[in-house]
DNA sequence: ATTACCTGTTAGACGCCTCTAACAGGAAGG
DNA sequence: CCTTCCTGTTAGAGGCGTCTAACAGGTAAT
């Protein structure tokens, strides 16, 4: 029946293209190959050959110098598509409340390879925060309006107070800067912005991430520590920011 | 100073190598290339031409025929994906409690992708959980605890109750197969497993997703619902299962 | 009717990444 | 010393996805 839809996986590139055409048909009632060329940024000479091959796979109708229609298969793969791509939007803006266009850029890479594991996951949390009366119900008001999540947020609730978080650590906030060489720990937090928070998260210093501290210069910076069997150096003002709980 | 490393971006395949040999150095005190070829699942003809090229680039020190190490370069590059690697595998495991292969996999795919934003996002999520005094203490295991996120979970937490929900949705529970041609509805939960849920994911049901109900076939199904513009049509078990607050 | 323009197709090229197959170099064993 | 085997390199090929440049076909304007 289904004509002869040859059965090879789609490229992530065609799944672009596939996603484009449903976005464009959802807007006019034809997809032209400049529309198509000009939406996902890409030469008019580079899409006929891509509508070549999905026509192929059975997932397009091309009449050549005309119009691009999707089969009912083209159509449910760019459904699938799209339906991550949405996920990913609404993941990234309402629950990490990334900025649009961040999210519109990640969710465009992630969406072609995705699993449906993930995808599955991502929703029940949805699921979770909005159908059951067990969630806490002002759980993202909350999270956003810590001010370990945004510094400018002033002033952070009252419960998250210096106070509240030492009880919670268990004692005063500790840096890397305040172990001594031998002691180790457990990271809680990186108190830091911009590129210095960039610089130590791409070290590898993450949260629950166990930091050991090797030496500190005769200058008390650098101060040096061992984490995953790598050695590194920080500056006192990155270290400082580091925050521990000793173990 | 540098030699001269020529300014060429990193591609994802590249990052991958670097990563290897990264992980291989943690282990041996050496890498060749035939270990990085069975670490990537790759052939070695196809590792000697990269490690050239990483060499290129300044990322690693390579004699031939000899072993590989990371320039300092080379292994920060390598730490910054690895720490996005981590971070990944951390919460697809730890928040969405994925399988650990799942995660693994996801992880290997979205690592060269994923913006710095996205990963800051994430790391302050964890950060809230553990060292915020005003987050839920057993968020995760509520999350984790309830019936809509697993199936299998009995009993569902007293306070998860039908009833419980039933309040807060403000009515009964109601699917759209309990809605009438022309009311509208928005999804609050796909209430299936499976192939099922799979299948009604991909259709871009997703909560909070706006549904009309067209109409419904004379046998009683299927039904057809519109939904982003499109029209599909579910069948009486998959209509059932998405629950909706009409609207 | 002729021309100009707009759109789409095709061909050729390039970069990336992989493969296979042939080759090279060194170490161990006879 | 020669052979064998293991490892790594190289060359050639192919797929994908992009580009540019040349070409084709139709529409609109003069």
């Amino acid at each position: 029946m289904n004509s002869q839809a040859a059965q090879v996986a789609l490229t992530g590139a065609l799944e672009d293209y596939l996603e484009t055409i449903y976005q464009l048909l959802q807007q006019q009632p034809f997809a032209r190959v400049r529309d198509i060329a000009q939406a996902r940024d890409v030469k008019a000479g580079s899409v006929s050959p891509a509508l070549k091959r999905l026509a192929d796979m059975g997932m397009v109708r091309y009449v050549q110098r005309e119009y691009v229609t999707l089969t009912d298969e083209g159509e449910r793969e760019a459904r699938r598509v799209y339906a991550r791509h949405r996920l990913l939007i609404r993941f990234f803006t309402e629950i990490l409340r990334m900025p649009v266009e961040a999210a519109e850029k990640d969710a465009c890479h992630i969406e072609h390879t995705l699993s449906d594991e993930a995808m599955d996951r991502m929703v029940r949390f949805f699921e979770y925060l909005s159908a059951c009366p067990n969630s806490p119900p002002d759980f993202l008001e909350r999270f956003h309006g810590c001010s370990i999540v945004h510094a400018d947020v002033t002033p952070c609730p009252h419960e998250c107070t210096a106070e509240a978080r030492q009880s919670l650590a268990g004692g005063p906030p500790m840096s890397v800067f305040d172990l001594k060489p031998g002691e180790s720990g457990r990271v809680t937090q990186v108190n830091a912005a911009g590129a210095i928070r960039q610089r130590l998260l791409d070290m590898g210093i993450l949260p629950d991430v166990r930091v050991d501290l090797e030496r500190v210069a005769p200058a008390g910076e650098p101060v040096w520590i061992r984490l995953d069997g790598s050695q590194l150096a920080l500056r006192r003002q990155e270290a400082q920011a580091v925050m521990v709980n000793r173990t």
